[in-house]
DNA sequence: TTTGTCAATATGTTCTACATAAGAACTATT
DNA sequence: AATAGTTCTTATGTAGAACATATTGACAAA
């Protein structure tokens, strides 16, 4: 066997640091002990002690955790447990310039799924009122061609779709991947030279809320991304 | 004005330790230097003293960007940039059990717009071979109709729908999303005594994809996804 | 009842020291 | 000449002590 294939049938040996072994031990801690959001943890020396690890090693650990928000340190309260929040440490990763290709199409197709699967919930949950805000904002966007101003006017008015969804969660998530999609559609757009534009405009999106069920909006939103979706290939 | 209302009208102001800034001050570092996967980062103790902060708070910093996958380092040779995972740092929150309610809700409906949204990308990339995989898949289900095998069927089925996808990042997501996805099922079963199933099963869905378009299968899998939908209300 | 003072204390930060593994350069072996 | 063994160096990993700082709680003063 030729030796540049051994690295791919070995799987190398991860070197775990205590701070990891602290971290994953805090973790089920805190899932065990049924901690509430705001309970009171341990002190980093207590912890310390009843781990037999140093003072930083712990303080590593939960420094990670206090990144991810799911503790919360005050001096001399000590630590207490947060309302973990999900997004909080993912948003930090989700840079364009530090994805690989691969990845960054991937997201980009994550996106459009979640554009074509929003429908229902949006119909579950729109209001009247949100119609006519979504109205204001296609109004405003009449008239203007120019690049910066389109993509000013895509981020409005698909933000408040998502917004629409009641879904806050969702629309953090669509939030994140934005840059993403700027990015990629940006780099296209030097290759190819113009954005292009689906048939199916916003406005056309809008009416079809109003008077269309969810079929019909999917209908509508797929032609809508249909330049995008020339973006995935086999 | 009321006491109560007090700590809504001012924010509250957020305590940023060393090691949060550090933390953002090496991220932008990575950026502007466009580091590339692979290229060493300087040592501990240079980034102490450029950063005129002591070694354990960039120590902390360096913890938790390995946590999430963004370097690596080993003893001598000091940090490497890693190919960065964005789902790695994600991957840990996610724990129903430490998810508030609406979290909860939110990430349920996130994974039926998914799998609402999926057709597109579907139908794009599957193969003759996927299907017969997939057969193979229903196949085996035939007659299982207890409940822990329901679900590991469920799971394997729309599993590998998203495998079919071709999208690694999406398929991860998706199985990050499963045990959130289990939890408020089986939380709805212990209350209503009964899971239920939609009309549509996932033969079904199965020939719809075979013999039908991207529409077909969208409203086909919202029939599958029916009893689940009900959850989602105003 | 409110305000000011002060001691106690848990986290934040720094410093020093040593352990350990991995690279580098060299030597010895066949 | 290529491989294996040796030693030295070095950057991370871990430990421990010390001090800084903010917050709490108790008590005193207005």
């Amino acid at each position: 066997m030729a030796i540049r294939s051994l690295s791919k049938d070995i799987a190398k040996i991860a070197p775990t640091t205590m701070a990891d072994v602290v971290e994953t031990r805090l973790r089920e801690y805190l899932k065990k002990k049924a901690f509430k959001p705001g309970d009171a943890l341990p002190k980093e020396l207590e912890l310390a002690e009843a781990l037999d690890v140093s003072r930083n090693v712990v303080r590593e650990a939960l420094s990670r955790l206090k990144m991810l928000g799911m503790i919360e340190s005050k001096k001399k309260r000590g630590m207490v447990l947060a309302e973990p929040d999900i997004l909080g440490g993912f948003e930090r990763v989700m840079d364009p310039l530090i994805l690989d290709q691969k990845t960054l199409q991937d997201l980009f197709e994550l996106r459009l799924v979640l554009e074509m699967g929003l429908a229902d919930v949006l119909y579950a949950r729109m209001t009247d009122k949100d119609l006519k805000e979504l109205e204001q904002i296609v109004n405003k966007e009449v008239n203007q061609v120019q690049l910066p101003f389109k993509v000013k006017f895509e981020i409005a008015f698909h933000g408040k779709l998502y917004r629409m969804s009641g879904n806050d969660t969702l629309m953090r998530f669509q939030n994140m991947l934005l840059p993403v999609f700027e990015y990629v559609v940006s780099e296209e757009a030097k290759l190819n030279g113009e954005a292009k534009v689906g048939k199916v405009t916003h406005r056309d999106l809008l009416e079809l809320l109003r008077k269309g069920g969810p079929e019909d909006f999917r209908q509508g939103m797929k032609e809508h991304l249909s330049p995008h979706f020339e973006r995935v290939r086999r």
